[in-house]
Formats: C-alpha cells, sequence, structure tokens
DNA sequence: CAAGTTTCTGGACGCTATGTCTAGTAATGG
DNA sequence: CCATTACTAGACATAGCGTCCAGAAACTTG
C-alpha cells in the first residue's frame, strides 16, 4: 500500500474520493463500477486497487474522513454549553454545508445506509451523554426517558438538514433554518403552529 | 410473466419477499445473490427471473406493498383527526411492529437507503397538507414554516421508530412509546426535561 | 540535479455472478 | 380429465471484479 506522504499518492486518493461522491450523486452509488470511478479520476483501474481494496473501502474511507471532521468540529461547540444554546446544531449544519455533496450522499442513505446509520448513531449518543449531564448539573427531573428524546431531537436535525441540503430553489438561510429547528424543538410543535395554549384540549 | 391468481405463482413471490427480507437481516440487502435468495425460498434460480426482472425488482415489489398497506392503514386514521390526537403516530408503529422484519430492513436504509427517503417523503408530504389544513381551519398562524415543521415531526418519528424496532431488551411497549413522543412533539424539550420555565433564558 | 525509490499504467488473466433460454416435468383451474 | 400454465435443471454468453506484471513516469532525498 502506497505511503501517504507521497504527492502522487495524495493527489490519487483525493482525485479518487472525489470521483466517488460526483458519481454517486449522479448515478447513485450502487450503480458505479470501479472503472467509471478510476476513469472520472483520471487513474488507471489497477492505481484503484493499489489504494483501496474495493469500491466499499473507498465510501467507507470518505464517510470516516467526514465524521472525524465532523467531531472535531462539534466537540467544541458542546463543551461551553450549559443550556440549549444552537450551537452544536448550527455547526453541523455548517459542517454540512461546507462538504455538501458528500453529506447529501451520505443522507441519501447510498452505500446501504451504514454510513447514515453511524451518522444517526453518533449523534444520538453525544447527543444522549450531553442530556444527561445537563440533567445531573442542573438537578431537572425529565418527564420522559431521555434516549427517546435524543433519538427525537438527532431525528429532527438530520430529517431536515437532508431537506435542507436538496433544496435548490430559494434556499432558507442556515441561520434561519437552524433558529427554527432549535425553537420548534424547545417549545413544541403546539407552539410553532400557534394553537391557542389555553384552549387546546391538552392530550388524546 | 405468471398470472397473480395462480396458486403457485402466490406461492413463489410470496416465498422470495420473504426470503430477500431475512436474508437482508442477516447479511445485508446489498451482499446477496440471487441464488441464495431463490434456495432459501426453495425455489430454482430460473424461476426467479420469470417473476422478477433482478434483485432490485423484488425489493422494490416488497416496499410497494408494505407502503401500500401503510397509507392504507394511515387514510382513516388522519381523516376524522381534528386536532393533535396521536392517532396517526400509533397506527405508524402498529403498522411496524406487524411488519418488523420489513420495517427494520427499510429503516437501516439497505437497497441503497431509496426505500427510506420514500416513506419519509411520503410521510412527510401528507404530514404538511395534515398541517396546512389544519392552520386553514382553526386559523392558525403559525410562527414557523410549515415545510419545516412536517419534516422535522417525521423525522422524530422515524428515528424514534428505528431505534424501537431494533432495542431487544426490555422494549418499551407500543402506547408509552407513542405517547411519550406526542408529548414531546407538542410541548417541546424544554417541557420534556423539566426545566423552569420561568427560568430559562429563552433562546441563544 | 542525479540516483534511488516509489507510484502509475495498460493489458492479460481467472473467476464469480448475472440474466437468458430451452426442453421436459409438475401443478393448477375449469 | 385435459388444456393451460408454472416450475425446473442445466447450459450459455457476458459483465465486472480483483490480481498480477513489467515498463514508464514522477517524486524525494541528499
Amino acid at each position: 500500500m502506497p505511503q501517504v506522504d507521497d504527492r502522487r499518492t495524495r493527489r490519487t486518493r483525493s482525485a479518487l474520493r472525489r470521483a466517488l461522491v460526483e458519481l454517486s450523486l449522479e448515478r447513485g452509488y450502487a450503480n458505479l463500477r470501479v472503472d467509471e470511478i478510476s476513469e472520472r479520476a483520471d487513474v488507471g483501474r489497477a492505481t484503484f486497487y493499489a489504494h483501496f481494496r474495493d469500491k466499499q473501502a473507498l465510501y467507507d474511507d470518505v464517510v470516516a474522513a467526514l465524521l472525524a471532521e465532523l467531531k472535531e468540529r462539534l466537540t467544541p461547540e458542546v463543551r461551553e454549553t450549559g443550556g440549549f444554546t444552537g450551537r452544536p446544531l448550527v455547526a453541523l449544519f455548517q459542517h454540512a454545508l461546507d462538504n455538501r455533496d458528500a453529506y447529501r450522499v451520505v443522507l441519501r442513505g447510498d452505500g446501504d445506509g451504514r454510513a447514515l446509520t453511524r451518522l444517526r448513531d453518533d449523534l444520538s449518543e453525544a447527543t444522549l451523554r450531553t442530556f444527561e449531564r445537563r440533567v445531573e448539573e442542573q438537578g431537572l427531573e425529565p418527564r420522559l426517558d431521555l434516549r427517546v428524546v435524543a433519538r427525537a431531537w438527532v431525528g429532527e436535525q438530520v430529517a431536515v438538514l437532508t431537506w435542507w441540503l436538496e433544496e435548490e430553489a430559494a434556499p432558507i438561510p442556515l441561520e434561519e433554518v437552524a433558529g427554527m429547528l432549535a425553537d420548534l424543538s424547545r417549545f413544541g410543535r403546539m407552539w410553532a403552529t400557534g394553537v391557542d395554549p389555553t384552549g387546546a384540549s391538552s392530550s388524546e
């Protein structure tokens, strides 16, 4: 396996990564052939196999890099947070915008949805830990199972992010979607839709 | 193409559908070979091709059936609903429980996540229409873009459902998760985590 | 800038899985 | 019971994968 600190190696791998993302967006990961990816990357087919065992390995590499970078960006935002700031949320959306194509591939569930599952699980885990820490520190008494709250909150974020990244006409500015999402999550759907709190029947 | 009203045809197709779901759960859709599926279904490989063009066609068939049945179950629940009843939510969870394996395959994003995207998009569309109808009828003034609210709400449901179906140890009863999810969505995360509404800083 | 190392390359190879076809057998519906 | 229809095993051509090689090209180091 070629060494990473060689210019040719760096060029080749990054070209392959880019080609994979581009082609996945255009025709779907499952429909791609290795020779197609190599050709798009302007690299011999034999070279592909010098760097990656197969198509899946290349995809895994792309995803791993993405998740690692996301984690790096997210960590400081979560750290210096006491309450419900929208900062980790904004960081996620910003990171997605900076790597839009790659995110679209992952969020579409390309590559058997394994990457998407990874992303969701990682975020859910981290979110749950944050919730538990916050509850502990502030002596709160949760009314619901925090695992459900965490999963739901991550689900909201990912769903809206997925939709937002695909919107082509008149996209909502980042701060705006993130703000809406944060408010919705904090105050709930009744508040968001403008239901009069006094008159509405509470449940069932 | 064989006629559907023949007993042999019905048996063969349903065996193939079942085999696909089983094997997808065990080894992942992408890793399956056609001869494997036929063998599990106890059907000749040639017979497979008499009924489905390829593996993808079989998968599409399974998903289409699932979505059609879901729609059938959901429609009456949505119809006779005025406010925020949790009834469509419960119906979704019930349907998922009744077809647990198939749902797990779809929700894991097997088959390039296309089925999952379909499910999410269909639900989001329907939800958005319901929200708009409700706003119209009750003369509400939404504080947020309803597209975002709809996507987020569906995202919550799907994320929690995905997690819930995979939980093996001490699963939460259906009514309970559904209830939590409905309450969380209605009243928001601050309420759910027990934050004192008076003392908390509202935003940012 | 030269020497030595490493990567890139096209072409050839064997192999696995796909999708098609056929002729004979078994099951079904009427 | 008979005409129709579906199932089956096996053979076939083909596509795409992953491996290997030996020469050409590019890079790093001193």
